[in-house]
DNA sequence: TATTGTTATACTCTATAACTATA
DNA sequence: TATAGTTATAGAGTATAACAATA
């Protein structure tokens, strides 16, 4: 929805070539998630695998823990899981502490690829905000970090303050 | 990639909260993907069925443009509208100019869907910046713009100016 | 009983390759 | 020959429901 170039709607200060809120960020949105899709297509993976192996870069979590992260059904989690390992990237281990629980973990090629691939993102995104000078750069960033930090609130995982 | 809440980088004016400007524009882009997905599984339909009627709002391509629209396999952009088709708010007809060609357009029930779920994208896309003030909305709104149309003329397909 | 995880099943989405029909 | 579109096939990703094993 929302993604067709279109007239603005009355009754705002519009300057001639300002979108709006919505189909700005919706427009960015689309143009992030390219380049997320770009990527991991450059290494032979899918955005979820992606997804997967950044969430992995820095926890070791369990298949229920992961299947939270990820917001997917525990059975989703499961062939995400499975096809990643089956790929090489990432393995199960047993949870010493919890007979009924498998926690899962990048292996050594699947840190290198994660590296790789986050170096590359970071790039690319860095990338798109090039044509910003570096306080319009920092201002978006800053409201980006505001709209985050409130929809975080909103779904209750509120940060600290 | 690039998910998770971690350490700034040395060397960069960031205050306290700052994300950086690739974690902020990356969950971001999340933020408001899911807000896609939660209006169009409201509706029973997938991101990319909204996607498709978002497309058709103004348009009335064939099945060749809406593939290039999509960034689709003419393939795959027969299996949405199939589906599309059979669900309701989709109908295919022959282009009267080319024996070859079929164009495709929303029913009228398919155009009510539209307008109600585009409506709720904008309702709830809007509200994820209530938090922030007129000046800063429209701030975003322009330095999203400006990172856009820069996006655009990357691809090679700028604007007029 | 509750939790952890997998399996079976069904559906959407996607691409490649091969095909038909029209230009 | 080139273009428009579909079909066949294969695979990823997802959810629901039913199941096994452990807590």
């Amino acid at each position: 929805m929302v993604e067709t170039p279109r007239a603005a709607p009355p009754g705002r200060a519009c300057p001639a070539h300002d979108l709006g809120i919505v189909d700005g960020l919706v427009q960015l949105s689309a143009i992030v998630q390219a380049v997320l899709s770009r990527v991991t297509a450059g290494a032979d993976l899918s955005v979820q695998q992606g997804r997967l192996l950044s969430i992995l870069r820095d926890r070791e979590p369990s298949m229920a823990q992961l299947a939270r992260l990820l917001d997917l059904d525990k059975s989703s989690t499961t062939g995400l899981v499975d096809r990643a390992t089956q790929r090489g990237p990432v393995r199960r281990f047993a949870d010493p502490e919890d007979g009924r629980s498998f926690r899962v973990v990048l292996t050594d090629d699947g840190r290198r690829l994660t590296e790789v691939l986050g170096n590359e993102v970071a790039r690319e995104v860095a990338a798109l905000t090039d044509g910003l000078s570096d306080t319009n750069r920092h201002r978006l960033s800053l409201l980006a970090g505001r709209v985050i930090a409130d929809a975080a609130v909103a779904r209750g995982i509120g940060l600290s303050a």
